[in-house]
DNA sequence: CCATCTTTGTGCACGCGTTCACAAAGACAT
DNA sequence: ATGTCTTTGTGAACGCGTGCACAAAGATGG
């Protein structure tokens, strides 16, 4: 296995556990609406309520960015922002390229959530020439044939790919290979990157698969016995004609344990 | 006369932990792939690689669902994503609807991954009444004064928000009152909703916030990296480098103290 | 200056998730 | 049937994240 081990390694040298970074830009959120309307100073209760979240994994959170925070009173609001946006490094511009403008990728560039916190979208590309020209969100769209250069020549070091799922292994090899180290994949497949590149994955469809187990669990609470899998899906769920059931007792639902040959 | 396979449910259905829920749906698209080019039966490893994920992981998380596999041989496609889709709950058909038609909720409507999976969207929902009445992927946008009808008639229990941050807690509030009890949430807000009721978001602006982080540390490693030899890049294939990150103390001395008065 | 009150920062314990490592189970060849 | 080989299923150890509970720190009032 050449290149087998390639997920995030977790590289936590820096003290802060992941788990607290991804939580960093909620807070950064709500610290924001409350110096738009020029709070002085928060909580770390008030803030946790803002942010959904409990007060003593906030201070916690913060801990680990130093002691920011006055006993007695609370946390400064504008020294927070800048302390927090310092630490996630949004004090600086980050040039990005969109890959893939379709429909999504066509949304990602309208959505002002990207701009409104030092992320610059430097490019747009897609690789239908019929696409080349076309103006989105206010940009032309350029054609695959220049991403390497349009990388290049704008210093991105983020890639977001919106792609079809069968384009995105390749447009991530290319971005990876032009220089891109941080890559934000829309595209419903697994991406396998060198070390040193980190991969976050945005799956609408997965998360819609975790409500529905979680909605299954609900129904099935209220009535057991309600019908089961009425009409199968595709394929092997029709052979199961005859449940022939074996062993296997279910009483939340558990069915036929038919193994296909 | 049976073949044997005397199973034991040793763990309750119920038992499932959400790791393992959140990782099914990516097993799920791997196993289909397979399925699409009729291969038989897979291996935890093949499988693992696949998806991305360690092989123990995987084969802990179908430890959940009951013996599925098969000692020597690996697991049947076909039956394991009867058995996956059943646990998810994808062997019936799940009505949503989708709030907010702008550029995201349109995008998302026209998303091939919701319908794929028994998901069909039963209603696009915009409270501009300039929307009502126009077509988006193929369906007529319907006011938000309908809502409550709407869901009630299609029997809908999963409601996707795409507005705007502001409108989203009201819209949330009425889908839970008109029987919603699955939310996946694009709006970048934190949603409060009673107990019984599920909530995903999904956050375009954090997961670059959180890449933003990485980029950053990554940046200002490599400048360390260089003074001060390797460090955390892996070694060629022996474990000659100790990590032990332990004793890590304040190379941070960056931190100006201005404390905004 | 002292007492009191508020809120932070954190030590500690607990539970969940991950990973290792291996015995058990079954296929397959002889 | 017996032995060998492959792969599953899982016990156990470990590490991370979470939340409790409280001492320390500082503000505030007298």
């Amino acid at each position: 296995m050449a290149t087998g081990r390639t997920h995030r390694p977790a590289t936590r040298s820096r003290g802060i556990p992941e788990a607290t970074v991804a939580r960093l830009p909620l807070y950064l959120r709500a610290l924001t609406a409350l110096s738009e309307r020029s709070v002085p100073t928060v909580s770390s209760e008030e803030l946790a309520a803002a942010a959904g979240v409990n007060s003593a994994k906030l201070r916690k959170d913060f801990s680990y960015l130093g002691s920011y925070g006055t006993r007695g009173v609370g946390y400064d609001v504008e020294y927070l922002v800048y302390q927090i946006s310092r630490e996630l490094g949004l004090t600086q511009d980050w040039p990005i390229v969109m890959v893939g403008i379709g429909n999504l990728g066509a949304a990602l560039a309208n959505y002002g959530g990207f701009a409104s916190r030092g992320f610059r979208v430097a490019a747009l590309i897609d690789a239908d020439p019929a696409m080349s020209g076309k103006t989105v969100a206010g940009m032309q769209v350029q054609h695959a044939d220049d991403l390497e250069k349009i990388i290049d020549e704008n210093g991105v070091s983020i890639g977001v790919i919106a792609t079809p799922a069968g384009a995105a292994q390749q447009v991530c090899d290319r971005l990876v290979a032009a220089g891109v180290t941080s890559i934000l994949n829309f595209a419903p497949t697994v991406l396998s990157v060198p070390d040193g590149v980190d991969v976050r994955k945005v799956d609408l469809s997965i998360e819609l698969q975790i409500l529905a187990f979680h909605e299954q669990r609900k129904a099935g609470e209220s009535a057991i016995e309600a019908a089961e899998g009425a009409v199968g899906v595709e394929g092997p769920a029709a052979k199961v004609t005859k449940p022939t059931a074996n062993d296997r007792k279910g009483p939340d639902g558990d069915v036929p344990a038919v193994m296909p040959a």
